[in-house]
RNA sequence: GGUCCUGUAGCCGAGUGGCUAGGCAAAGCUCUGCAAAAGCUUCUACACCAGUUCGAAUCUGGUCGGGACCUCCA
């Protein structure tokens, strides 16, 4: 399409707006950082996922071959300094009384069914982290080699001092060396590290460590940076377009990456990097260190006492879209609430459009309105060309769905919009709103014929009903119905229609 | 403590110097046997104090509040 070459996206390394231009015209390389799968998929992960997920629809909208991948963290991380080391993996698996692996898939399982729920698209190539030790190992001793790590009893270090000396660090945190140093300075004790900013590469497994690798340096596991860095350059290359992940992974995740990519490939990995705010609940972030996390279980059925009700992933996904995507997003059941009637409301109006249809009557053509439909619609591209503004989409989407209805209500006659305007919008709003933005009915997907049937014998015995002032059973239908979670809805024009809960 | 972000009507939120964001809630009206749905109308806010400017929610400085990162985290 004519609008791949006006895209633009925040780059938090540069922290401004930036022409998108891919480093291959046509394609373009995402990595999105994915789940840690040793514990249940929670809200936190539906932030990063639904937003880069409609990254990956834009730009295949846009034309491009995405290769979008997507990694499950099923190696153990060991946590820094200033804590005991700790394999978050081996931990949870002993308590769970599983294998590692047994872990892994159990949790890798519920994040692929959270985002199926969700309607996000699978990602192209999701490598793990264990698949990747080989890659990993190779990569430290490419950085070895290269005089920019070091080992310290089976574990491995890079060393950012040197990296600073060498190449610009900290760019993408906006941290220097030096402000580092003097905050890192006191916490650390009697580190093997030579430099408390230094991070591991290769940790020396303890003997009791479940998740455990041979290696140059002896058996281990890897830090929890390189992974990211050795599966990103395997499958996108040394240097690549996008890298997006949420806010809390800038640093030291994101800026670890960097510096060791650089380091072994002689150039920064990233053209783009992009950030997505974090999910506050009563202004505090979610997180397991606050106690305030919210599984995808819970939220779907739910469960959680913070919920005033279930929510369903599309709302969820709804809510989401409705605020841009580096802003906080705080979560409240009002919210969702106010999500749930609004989604509803749209979802309702994308049906009715594909139900419409024009015709070249005797209405004098109502050039205001016309006009006002064209704006609304062209600014979709527009909108999502300026970083992704789903806010704005959804916004005109609103404005949209009240004319829609009024389209359908009579109280607008089709043909007051020009042929093309109606065709516009007839084929660009479903366009947006289920390939772009993901956003699909809530309904069962069951056969419903059957049941449509019973609906329709529901609603003539309460036509018949109706006609014989026979109100205590009209209401009857039309009450219980409600009960169960079907509306009759009595349009305009004498017929009825019914939606679901 | 260091670095950075942020404070918008009852609630959620867009907003990148001048022109009604939008949603939900609330109130009134139309339609309806009554409702619901739908449509119309109303509610016009930018933490505070200075400054720049013809003009600021939007830029600058300060005050107060909230938050993130510096520890695993999306």
């Amino acid at each position: 399409m004519s609008n791949s070459n006006t895209l633009y996206i925040t780059n938090s390394l540069t922290k401004t707006k930036e022409l998108f231009t891919p480093i291959t015209p046509g394609y373009v390389g995402l990595y999105v950082c994915g789940p840690t799968v040793s514990g249940e998929s929670h809200l936190g992960h539906a932030r990063p996922y639904i937003t880069y997920d409609v990254v990956n629809r834009y730009l295949q909208h846009l034309g491009y071959k995405v290769r979008y991948v997507r990694n499950i963290t099923d190696a153990g991380h060991f946590e820094e300094e200033g804590r005991e080391a700790e394999d978050k993996m081996a931990k949870k698996s002993a308590l769970e009384k599983l294998e590692p692996m047994e872990l892994a898939t159990k949790y890798s399982r519920r994040f692929h069914w959270g985002m199926k729920l969700f309607n996000c698209l699978e990602p192209t190539i999701e490598p793990t982290a264990t698949g990747h030790i080989v890659e990993q190992i190779e990569m430290i001793k490419d950085i070895m080699a290269k005089g920019f790590a070091y080992e310290k009893n089976g574990s491995v270090y890079f060393n950012v001092k040197k990296y600073a000396e060498n190449y610009a660090y900290g760019e993408l945190s906006g941290r220097g060396l030096d402000n580092l140093l003097e905050n890192t300075r006191n916490l650390d004790g009697q580190s093997e590290k030579e430099d408390a900013v230094d991070f591991a590469l290769w940790k020396a497994a303890p003997p009791e460590h479940i998740q455990r690798w041979a290696s140059p340096w002896g058996e281990g596991f890897p830090g929890w940076h390189i992974e990211c860095s050795a599966m990103a350059c395997k499958y996108l290359g040394a240097e690549f377009d996008i890298h997006a992940g949420g806010m809390d992974l800038l640093f030291p995740h994101h800026e670890s990456e960097i510096a060791q990519s650089t380091v072994v490939n002689g150039k920064a990995p990233v053209r783009y990097w992009m950030h997505n705010n974090m999910i506050t609940i009563d202004g505090k972030k979610m997180g397991k260190s606050y106690n305030n996390v919210i599984t995808l279980t819970d939220l779907f059925a739910g469960t959680h006492p913070i919920l005033q009700q279930a929510y369903h992933p599309m709302v969820v996904r709804f809510y989401i879209l409705q605020t841009h995507y580096r802003s906080t997003l705080d979560f409240g059941n009002e919210a969702l609430q106010a999500s749930e009637k609004g989604l509803r409301k749209l979802i309702g109006a994308n049906e009715l459009l594909k139900k419409l249809t024009f015709t070249e009557n005797i209405s004098t053509k109502n050039a205001e309105l016309d006009a006002k439909v064209q704006k609304l619609v062209s600014e979709f591209a527009e909108f999502m060309n300026d970083d992704f503004s789903t806010a704005k989409v959804l916004a005109n989407m609103f404005e949209l769905a009240t004319i829609i209805n009024s389209l359908k209500d009579g109280i607008i006659k089709a043909d007051e919009l020009s042929s093309t305007t109606f065709s516009l919008l007839q084929t660009q709003f479903p366009i947006y709103f289920e390939n772009i933005l993901g956003l699909q009915s809530m309904e069962d997907n069951a056969d419903n014929s059957k049941l449509d049937g019973v609906l329709q014998l529901l609603i003539a015995i309460r036509a018949e009903a109706k006609i014989k002032k026979d109100f205590a059973t009209s209401d009857k239908v039309r009450n219980e119905l409600l009960a169960v979670g079907i509306q009759l809805k009595d349009e305009k024009d004498g017929k009825v229609s019914y939606s679901f809960d």
